[in-house]
DNA sequence: ACTTGTGCTGACGTCGACGTCAACTCGGAG
DNA sequence: CTCCGAGTTGACGTCGACGTCAGCACAAGT
């Protein structure tokens, strides 16, 4: 299949597409007229990067899962590399949520009290 | 006092407080030589913006706090305009960790998942 | 044959909050 | 007089993940 069917089928556009391949997170095998000819394998390695992505993972991250999926392992997260990118991001998430957590209760303090000022007696 | 040392005293770098003023958050009086002066009152207001940057306020979500002490508020929150950032903040960040969290669990099943795969009798 | 659709490369635009650099002026110390 | 430090404006660079546009080639459908 060509550009366009795999960002139908993926989700992606094609800007995108040509955009992993500039970083080699994709490769694709070109048509005698240079055009680029995908099979169902990139369909699963583009999926990879989407689902990666779509929870918030960086493209640099995805790199170790695709790479893992090239491999010939049946999940992108059955390699090392690709384990110490979940044990990192796990930890960015936990702190990130317990800062984001203590912010949201400064806000929240911050908020009622101002409140207890603009309108002191109401009820 | 000059730029200088409002930036040092407010922890500030000189080119941070030349771009609030860009932005129309800061306004500076200048000497006949041209340069900017400040007084403690413009501390105060850099101080609010720090603050509030500090916890991850845009700089924009800032503005209506600056504008409150400007119009000689005693703190930046007591105005209408600034109690509704506290608002829209507070669900953002109620959002955002609620997403956080789940993303966060999610990675932490995949992680144990994958490490079962990876070794799975080790003990 | 003609039009429409799809593909190609290359390059600039976006957003936020500044960093960094250039080229210049001014005031004060030695 | 000379030099340093501090000030000025203006403009471009940064990061990430693409969007958008220009200008071109090729393929398929009518």
């Amino acid at each position: 299949m060509r550009i366009g069917e795999l960002a139908r089928r993926s989700g992606l556009t094609t800007r995108a597409l040509r955009y992993y391949e500039s970083l080699g997170l994709l490769a694709a095998r070109r048509t005698s007229n240079g055009q680029r000819e995908y099979d169902e394998h990139d369909l699963r390695l583009v999926g990879e990067i989407r689902s990666l992505t779509g929870i918030g993972f960086a493209l640099e991250d995805t790199r170790p899962f695709v790479q893992c999926l090239r491999d010939g392992h049946a999940s992108g997260d059955s390699c090392p590399a690709s384990v110490a990118v979940y044990r990192r991001k796990l930890a960015e998430l936990d702190e990130c949520v317990e800062r984001l957590t203590a912010v949201r209760d400064q806000v929240r303090a911050q908020l009622e009290e101002a409140e207890r000022r603009v309108k002191p007696c109401a009820r």
